[in-house]
DNA sequence: GATGAAACGGATGTCAC
DNA sequence: GTGACATCCGTTTCATC
């Protein structure tokens, strides 16, 4: 089901997406309305779920999770069992922050965020020993050129 | 420079990653604290840029983004001055989510979100008109088994 | 130096128009 | 969409440990 937004819409979540932490009247003032059909708007907006979340982003090397890595997966599994453990697998580890099934040869990517590449290895080893994988390629992030959840509206 | 954080900070980050909406009090009563520390600590987090970022996550569905590739790049350019303008081309495109230079045979992995495949070929031109790249391989993502900023603090 | 109680001012959520 | 209202919350001050 498409959710129907207009352009007012759109104003108010691209400020949302810069900072929510402003007061509705700076939003208001911002999108060119009033205080009150904003605030509506907003929880309309919230209840149908295109805002799926408040939240804050972190200094993810500041809080010592230095180590980043994509990995690329291929399974010779693609039963609909196999995929319900590896899908339970992924979203029970808190370092794996996206998990993407794959259209062509490589079946899986996982981004994957640690301490360490030691902290990495013992992601890895537990994640092989529970479920069935034929191949995987890790490619280590050396550099965050950009990074953001900002859609552009 | 490593900032130093306890273990309330933690439990602080913590919250305000789950829900950054909630209350100054409700934060409190969460970690065993009080109100007057409990702000003091989220001040000294945002000046230290722990705190980076206080935003919304939309659902990128919902408002029309339906496609999602992870993009592969093998450059044979390594000097400086290509990269400062690889760099400056991914930092212009809002599409570009997230973009790593990455140790390893491929030296560059980003994350476009788009409207559809066709926005993509439009993305995936325009940024091979502007620098010269060896190889590319977009991996299409099919469905979005997970995605989360959240760290395990 | 950090904590918690309390008071103040401003923001939020609701309603009538 | 506007303006007004009561309530709740963020922010500051201050006494306390």
């Amino acid at each position: 089901m498409p959710v129907r937004i207009d352009d007012m819409d759109r104003r108010i979540l691209s400020a949302l997406q810069q900072d929510a932490s402003r007061s509705m009247d700076d939003i208001a003032r911002i999108v060119g309305s009033s205080k009150t059909p904003v605030w509506n708007r907003i929880r309309k907006l919230r209840e149908a779920g295109v805002i799926s979340q408040h939240t804050v982003r972190l200094d993810a090397e500041a809080l010592g999770f230095e180590a980043c890595f994509f990995v690329l997966i291929r399974t010779s599994e693609h039963d609909a069992q196999w995929q319900a453990r590896f899908l339970e697998a992924l979203r029970a580890r808190p370092e794996v922050q996206e998990a993407h099934r794959l259209a062509g040869d490589i079946d899986y990517i996982l981004k994957v965020r640690v301490r360490n590449a030691r902290a990495y290895d013992v992601f890895y080893q537990a994640l092989i020993s529970e479920v069935k994988i034929h191949n995987v390629t890790a490619l280590l992030s050396m550099e965050e050129l950009k990074s953001t959840t900002m859609l552009p509206l």
